[in-house]
DNA sequence: ACCATTAATGACAGCGCTGTCACTCTTCGG
DNA sequence: CCGAAGAGTGACAGCGCTGTCATTAATGGT
């Protein structure tokens, strides 16, 4: 495989390497008949530009960051694969960062890495895209980013969401639809994006079906498997248990499941279980778990092409964009008290 | 943060911008004392190198390419976070690549990928490891790298492994311990790695406890939960079922217990069951499952410095390594036929 | 004390591309 | 029929670094 330079393909081509360039990078300002004689030499030769050369040159790297600090690995799987998608698709790299939130030394290892590998801009995932520091210290150096479903939704930049109000509603509608009146709610983490949605959906969802707010029934959990644990052993000892959980991820979930494993409540006809993401341990577990699919791939992907639209200027103004979950009725969850 | 260049850094030391290139790739002709004082400035400015200008200048592009191909999202972002570690400690970058190990437009696209990317070297893990195609056409293409737990282990490239016969025998022998003697052994994808290394440790542990090999406690999976289920309801239903299970992974270990549930076998008490792998799931599922943990990172970040040593030349002789697994026992494995 | 060697440094070209600007050739209103 | 405007193209410099080679200073053997 030797190595082949615009200039290869502008003598083939005859004309100058300049207009090799031009048709490479889509400008305008060349007439059809040559812009069709040379990319039918770049593929005849099947060349590609060297990237180093293009990010020296035009000063951009041609190159996205993605940042997470998220222990699901099958959400960050989806989340690469999205982005990937879009940067495949304009000839971008990827170079993933996972990162610590609330590492102290998060934003001078994130100066280096910007000034080092030089990205052209970030996709940020929660809980990072509530840092203000690092949104500040990204505005300040512009750097151009995206969001994935941030909280507060009022940032001026460009973001991509599901509607997590939405998704609880329909969940715990699907519980209600069973017969279910007394639910527990399981919370994830305070400070991260989509509690507060998720307890609004569930409070919307009662209101519509005259099922009054029992705030017993509602407790905080941090996402991790053992607050499942410790939350499901609070709903399920109180004097009148509810017959339905739903937890804020499928973690919580199967935390739940152990419980009332361990008090012998049996799923789904004592208790329904709804969890929340499908992620893989939910067709693992027995019984297999109702929970919310995320569009997660898809969010990426939308991300990672506002984000290069935005770098290509061909984005004018604020743009955002909103997906929506799926309900995955697996075994967990079923009639109310319906004896086996 | 205005743009620096090593000629500003030079300008400061009162050197050539040679010199302090240099002192930036640790090159050896410089005295200590030079090396010290542009050292001292480079910190001071908080200077970093253009990597687009290093990689167009020496015709390297400071990336390394990490090839996968593998459902197990907790298994990538291991070996992803061990890579990166070398990398971050070396000042490469990584891309990460996910394939498709049979398609037919693998080698059409890496071809592009190496072209355009212009990745110094790859780290390969299962299955693309017994790709020979592909490793044909990277040896042709010089390109160099390392493989992660090949099934051959007669390559001639450097590569890292984990004693897969030994972490099986040890599995068995702990099942042995508990007093069990028909032990069933779900294998992996025939084609794939370590299925004929757990067999042999299998085998071994047996040996070593004068328990006969028995052909019908040993049937074939695919690593999928479904297969996990179709193998436990073949082992189960047989006249006199193993009172334990060895899977070759996680995942066919839950299809056991989903099984085991549905027969109202009850785990550990009536059958132990034993992983392999150490995903998330095995703490989710109820009983948690006792497993083997790889040091996936670990062999991630031994590869990843295998490659970029490699790569700086500073290595001579083919070099290997082999790292250890654990056992983790949980809940899942017990005493032979204790009654609850 | 003398030349041969080695250590330490710098001058300079050039990696492969893109930005700028200059140039030619149409086209078209008046 | 002329000048202006715009479309299409190329010459050329230079992005920030590294490789090569030349140059100078220090060292050592006789």
């Amino acid at each position: 495989m030797k190595k082949m330079t615009m200039q290869d393909v502008a003598e083939r081509a005859g004309v100058s390497s300049k207009t090799v360039s031009r048709v490479i990078n889509n400008e305008p300002r060349v007439s059809e008949s040559t812009r069709k004689k040379i990319q039918q030499v770049i593929d005849e030769l099947d060349f590609q530009p060297n990237k180093s050369a293009q990010s020296l040159a035009a000063d951009r790297s041609l190159l996205l960051g993605l940042l997470y600090d998220n222990p699901s690995s099958a959400y960050i799987i989806n989340l690469q694969a999205g982005v990937l998608d879009a940067c495949n698709e304009f000839g971008y790299g990827l170079v993933i960062h996972p990162c610590e939130n609330n590492s102290p030394d998060l934003l001078p290892k994130l100066r280096n890495l910007l000034a080092s590998s030089r990205m052209d801009g970030l996709v940020i995932t929660p809980p990072m895209t509530e840092n203000r520091q690092l949104l500040d210290f990204l505005d300040s150096s512009s750097t151009p980013y995206v969001l994935i479903t941030p909280l507060n939704l009022e940032q001026s930049c460009p973001l991509v969401s599901i509607d997590d109000v939405l998704a609880a509603r329909q969940s715990i509608q699907h519980l209600i639809d069973f017969g279910h009146k007394r639910i527990g709610l399981i919370l994830g983490a305070r400070e991260r994006s989509g509690t507060e949605m998720r307890l609004l959906g569930y409070q919307q969802a009662l209101g519509e079906n005259n099922i009054s707010f029992d705030e017993s029934l509602v407790v905080q959990g941090d996402f991790t498997f053992e607050s499942g644990v410790t939350a499901g052993l609070q709903l399920l000892r109180q004097p009148q248990p509810p017959t339905a959980i739903f937890a804020s991820n499928d973690y919580m979930a199967a935390g739940v499941m152990k419980v009332a494993s361990q008090l012998r409540i049996s799923i789904p006809y004592e208790l329904s279980v709804c969890g929340f993401d499908d992620t893989p341990v939910a067709r693992y577990l027995t019984p297999t778990l109702t929970t919310v699919r995320h569009p997660v791939e898809q969010l990426a992907q939308h991300a990672g092409e506002l984000l290069i639209r935005k770098l290509k200027k061909h984005l004018e103004r604020f743009e955002s964009e909103e997906l929506h979950s799926e309900l995955i009725v697996r075994e967990s969850t079923g009639p109310v008290a319906k004896p086996e």
